[in-house]
DNA sequence: TATTGTTATACTCTATAACTATA
DNA sequence: TATAGTTATAGAGTATAACAATA
């Protein structure tokens, strides 16, 4: 066998998600954004003004991790904040930023187009099932 | 829509690898293992006298990352190391090592029938063959 | 009391460059 | 020249603890 461990479907998962991120990460690089930045973008132009802390619940990133991840994007004019209350801020894509999610949208939309098309037509539609599958089963195991 | 990146392959995928590992790293963890170490220990139990760069280049771990990996196992007495030439030694399963090697051989059955059992039942013959879609797709477009 | 945003910090994983000894 | 193993180091990503301000 050439890979002993081909036949294990949680090795093969991590193998797959990082190939695929390895490919996200180049076309996203070219927006100089990261992985993780993209998806806030995204999060952001589907629902203006969640907060820091909704958004990391969401992306399963802890508050704490979420301060550089927000000033960084706010730096660069992508994003903005406005008080909800005394210790929220909700979130909002600048214009600039809803232009780059413009642009993040495509290249994600390429990577994905590409991905598929690579795949047998036949597997196709089971590639979200499956995957959404072995998340939620994971999640039910834990 | 209460995630707003549910329709993204690569996201779910990423997602989905994340929940999987961080079950089986629970159960590694009651045999003071890694995901890393389990999964050179399964290398070594079917390709025994594999050098530590050829392991790396399966596993893709780069050689100095190799390093701390194999020292730990080998630390251990999990493995043995037994020169090839004057700059390759092959890498064994020491008796001990052997014996673990059966205990996460079962860990990560367990592991597996857990997450299959929560799939559909029709869909479970589809898991492997779409992730191995996945990874072989992305690794043709890098 | 619980939550938000924050700081500081530590640990793991990964990437690169350089070195030696050998093929 | 190329490869194996190694060292040192830097960058990400992630985890925890603690704090002030606010709900």
């Amino acid at each position: 066998m050439r890979d002993p461990l081909a036949n294990l479907p949680g090795y093969v998962l991590r193998r797959a998600s990082n190939a695929v991120l390895g490919g996200l990460h180049q076309r996203l690089a070219l927006l100089e954004l990261r992985p993780v930045d993209a998806s806030l973008l995204m999060i952001l132009h589907a629902k203006p003004g969640i907060t820091q802390s909704e958004a990391g619940r969401l992306l399963e990133i802890q508050r704490a991790n979420m301060v550089p991840i927000v000033a960084r994007l706010e730096a660069r004019e992508l994003i903005e904040r406005r008080r909800v209350d005394g210790r929220s801020q909700g979130l909002y894509l600048s214009p600039q930023g809803e232009g780059l999610h413009a642009d993040v949208r495509a290249q994600v939309q390429q990577h994905e187009d590409g991905l598929l098309a690579a795949i047998e037509p036949g597997l196709r539609a089971q590639v979200l099932p499956v995957l959404h599958a072995l998340w939620s089963a994971a999640e039910k195991l834990a």
